[in-house]
DNA sequence: AATACAATTTAGATTAGACTAAATTTATCG
DNA sequence: CGATAAATTTAGTCTAATCTAAATTGTATT
């Protein structure tokens, strides 16, 4: 039952999963670009992916991939180190909510089993990462998530900061300079139909921000 | 100044540098041992690092490798990065002496200088691994090292035990069970010139132990 | 329906690191 | 000293993962 799956598969596991959380296939561009391989590349893994006994993808000539039990176990499995990785960096090391992604992101292929647990159980089995995301639990389930995208929100309605998506180091080191953190209590105080412009207002901070942002933040609002 | 050297690289110059400790040349043989590869591979690595720009090792035909000077920093990071992780582990995580080496293994060519820079930080840096080994600097320079090893004490002759080498998790537990942990006081009792067993104290606890342990044990001797 | 552009796949080459089998060099020992 | 054995190197193969260039397929637009 030794795994044994290559790094670079457990890489490209691990972006089709995020690929296809909403239910699409993951194209061949759309992996190349995420895992910064060359289009022709990510065909031949694919390829080899869909062949594997078991099979990690379900694969069809130019429409792409979905995820098979055994590829979702070992997606699910890399994220679970990753998630917990991030939030032990965070706890015992002092790293920040914007320095933790990139070093998760070598360890979490050559950490044990073990070394899974013992992270863990330290730390209480922890639901979610820094940035608020749910970490898989230990038989790989990923809880499920009842959240709003910011941007859906409109004047006067209040909500919590739950998770951060996808943002780069420099956007999480801003979002932390204006209070948006998980956990922040939000006001929406103005809404802009032309640019989809939203004006939040945390603890005494107001702001105003595009759609780039106020998609990747998730809130929970009751409604 | 990325170091980028691949992790295969990185574990034939750590065995390198440790096959090289007494000053001899390390052999082809002797490195396919340790790394678990086939002699006709050695060589043709050994040959690499040779010809790499700059030379990672000197080699000559037959007469096996010595490290360069870049060759040997790079092997003491990945001993300081190895060492550091194991008191990490043992310190945050509670794996036992016995435990913490075959994860170290892996980390050691992952984690990154910051990473080596925290950890190192929140023990206040240590300057021996939970085997009682010595951690090289963080300018990469390994303290020199003052002690004997157990196989060359008589009795009557006190010690402290300052660290236990290369030794597999069995003899480890083993050793923890007898009381021989790095630290521990220990008396000579007797010696027999037969078979090289000396008679050990340990507390209240006695053992008789064979060339093959007292040559693993190095003590802090005042002799 | 025809065409043009984008996305994808095929084909062939490359790199790193390993392996086996065979050749060669060094060491040992009567 | 010369014959064996042991250690090492050479030569040739293999696998995983990538790349570039060229061919193909799908889609959107007129
Ligand atoms: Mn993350
Ligand atoms: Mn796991
Ligand atoms: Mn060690
Ligand atoms: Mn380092």
């Amino acid at each position: 039952m030794e795994s044994s799956l290559t790094i670079s598969i457990q890489d490209y596991l691990k972006h089709i999963y995020e690929l296809t959380e909403g239910g699409q296939n993951a194209s061949t561009n759309a992996l190349s670009e995420r895992l910064n391989v060359k289009p022709a590349s990510v065909t031949n893994m694919v390829q080899k992916l869909a062949a594997a006994q078991p099979a990690l993808v379900e694969y069809q000539k130019h429409q792409g991939v979905t995820l098979t039990k055994e590829g979702r176990k070992a997606a699910l499995e890399v994220i679970r180190h990753h998630r917990l990785l991030e939030a032990w960096l965070v706890k015992t090391l002092g790293y920040s909510w914007d320095e933790v992604h990139e070093e998760a992101e070598r360890l979490e292929h050559v950490i044990s089993e073990d070394f899974e647990r013992r992270m863990a159980a330290a730390m209480g089995h922890p639901l979610r990462d820094p940035h608020g995301e749910l970490i898989p639990t230990a038989d790989l389930v990923m809880p499920l998530e009842d959240s709003t995208p910011l941007s859906a929100l409109r004047p006067k309605q209040k909500a919590k900061i739950q998770c951060v998506k996808n943002a780069d180091a420099e956007l999480l080191r801003h979002l932390e300079d204006l209070g948006l953190l998980p956990g922040a209590q939000i006001v929406i105080v103005d809404y802009s139909s032309f640019d989809h412009n939203l004006t939040v207002k945390s603890g005494a901070k107001v702001s105003v921000l595009g759609l780039n942002i106020t998609g990747k933040i998730f809130v929970d609002y009751p409604g």
